[in-house]
DNA sequence: TTGAAAGCGCTAACAA
DNA sequence: TTGTTAGCGCTTTCAA
């Protein structure tokens, strides 16, 4: 048999108004929470957020949509928000989309069902649709509307360190090499703002940007570097992408960073204590994740919030270049 | 305003029953499901979860509690299960423990709250207090009691394909590596068989066990390996311990496979697409996962079920072997 | 400060 | 086949 309010009530001697004030801290006189206390502890009462919910039209719950949690970038991202979360006493559903922006859209419909407060999504597909203007909604890397808040990483200077460091580090044949989503998001800037510094420069640049999904990435890599094999400084989308570079240069012979070198962008690394896999534009994921939660939790609470937040990059060597 | 069963009924000229019947999707007159069909798309209706879970004592969600998301065997495992659930339109609850035991038993919690209907664990922390025996629990890696079911590698038959393994391919001064949870659980199975083949087949074989929490990895590698120097073959507890050894050994500027060779457990990839790290006994985590899923819906239902399944595991090839 | 009571939106038993 | 109704366990208003 379940416990209930009535049945703490009944054992406590008091009304079920008294124990629910008991329960959500609400004062009472001492010697009442005394007895409401002792009951609740002695039958092992436990609220049911369900009733709780349908009276306060409250989950305490927010989803969080990205396209796969087995990436670490999306994993990292992922523990961040559910770690400030939980401070919160906040509860985390986890929806890897994946290409599949139904099952998005259903999540976003949970938020009408009061299965959840609100929702941070990493999406790169159609949704818009589907985004009413009063869904407490924060999207990372991606502008959907003015209404919809988003937080980024400042991918325009991202590009521009790039460039800059492989300017530095002596290279002279650039090239940038990524993939483009139909869906425009801002990680494009990056692209953007590396060439400019090149040309502003008088470096001769090269690009190679694949419309995604990309379909034989293997072999558009392998062509793109052997018609253009003077290249000796590269520039990726992300890290990902630089690790497949690396793979196909190492077939050519060439080894990074003796015969060229490559920056990668996101800061990949596998797990907390490990190291990052190439050199990299690191964004700083937890402060981004932490500044989601917090956005949405004043969107929540209707409270006024900023619409738009940019987190600063750095650039992080990881052996993949000469410093 | 929110737009109830009522206002659909009103609407569509029927009780609120019939709207009930037709979201659940029993049968009624074809006439009267199209009206009420009608209404509720007209009314773009959504029907609130709480009540219904109220009433139900179903909240189709389960709870999955793991050490951290932020690994690539966990968020491989996490993957796979939202995966499994998704499909039988459950929804997961993340919760990343990471040696907070306090918060794994909020989660347990959860279920007497009914936030959750049952619970996916990998735990190595001390939370037997917590686990009552009506709790639809399942557990990874660990036995905790008869009543709780649990899914598990063939870890023991993986220590034993690691000594096969290194031994044909010409290793002869073997080791073990590994670190000990305080609370038992199936992974010293690894070390044990690995310890019986090398002494079965008459090789020596050194093992450093470290307990946990592991202060000093670093230290204590170093000194494990410049004392026993002649080690050519080594079997890791799992892969990361494996990239830990080969940074160390790399200190002595030895590499694999050309100066020793080593075998990690785990089969970590840091994504889908990605290779595997090292050379690893790979656990089947989308069956074990999938596996998972299944037994725990089958106690959710009250079904029979098994409560141990062991899984086969294999040897894959990562490039620190000479095969 | 507290008890009684009215719902929140839904499901399911019962009656028609 | 369908409408009516009694709760599910909680919060919150209103009186006392």
């Amino acid at each position: 048999m379940k416990i209930t309010m009535k049945d703490v009530a009944k054992k406590a001697g008091v009304g079920v108004g008294t124990v629910s004030r008991v329960v959500n801290g609400v004062k009472v006189k001492a010697s009442t929470y005394e007895k409401v206390h002792a009951a609740i502890e002695s039958l092992n009462y436990e609220p049911d957020e369900y009733a709780r919910g349908l009276k306060t039209n409250r989950s305490n719950t927010i989803a969080l949509i990205i396209p796969t949690i087995w990436h670490p970038f999306f994993s990292k991202f992922a523990y961040y928000v559910e770690e400030a979360l939980s401070e919160k006493k906040y509860k985390l559903y986890l929806c890897n989309a994946d290409g599949r922006p139904e099952k998005e859209a259903e999540y976003i419909q949970m938020n009408k069902q009061n299965k959840v407060d609100g929702i941070i999504a990493i999406t790169y597909s159609d949704i818009d649709q589907f985004i009413s203007s009063n869904l407490p909604l924060v999207s990372i890397d991606r502008h959907f509307s003015d209404e919809v808040a988003y937080v980024v990483a400042d991918n325009y200077r991202g590009g521009q360190i790039a460039a800059n460091k492989l300017i530095e580090f002596g290279c002279h044949n650039l090239a940038y090499i990524g993939g483009t989503s139909p869906y425009p998001n801002e990680t494009n800037d990056r692209k953007a703002a590396f060439y400019e510094v090149c040309k502003k420069n008088h470096f001769p640049v090269k690009i190679l940007d694949m419309p995604e999904p990309i379909s034989d990435l293997h072999e558009q890599l392998n062509h793109f570097l052997s018609i253009n094999s003077e290249i000796d400084g590269i520039f990726t989308i992300n890290d990902f992408m630089a690790l497949n570079v690396i793979k196909v240069m190492k077939q050519f012979g060439k080894t990074a960073p003796k015969d060229y070198q490559i920056i990668g962008f996101d800061g990949v690394k596998m797990a907390c204590e490990t190291d990052y896999v190439v050199s990299t534009i690191v964004q700083p994921l937890k402060e981004m994740a932490e500044a989601s939660v917090e956005i949405l939790l004043k969107k929540i609470f209707n409270e006024p919030t900023e619409q738009r937040v940019v987190f600063p990059v750095h650039f992080h060597s990881g052996g993949t270049t000469i410093l």
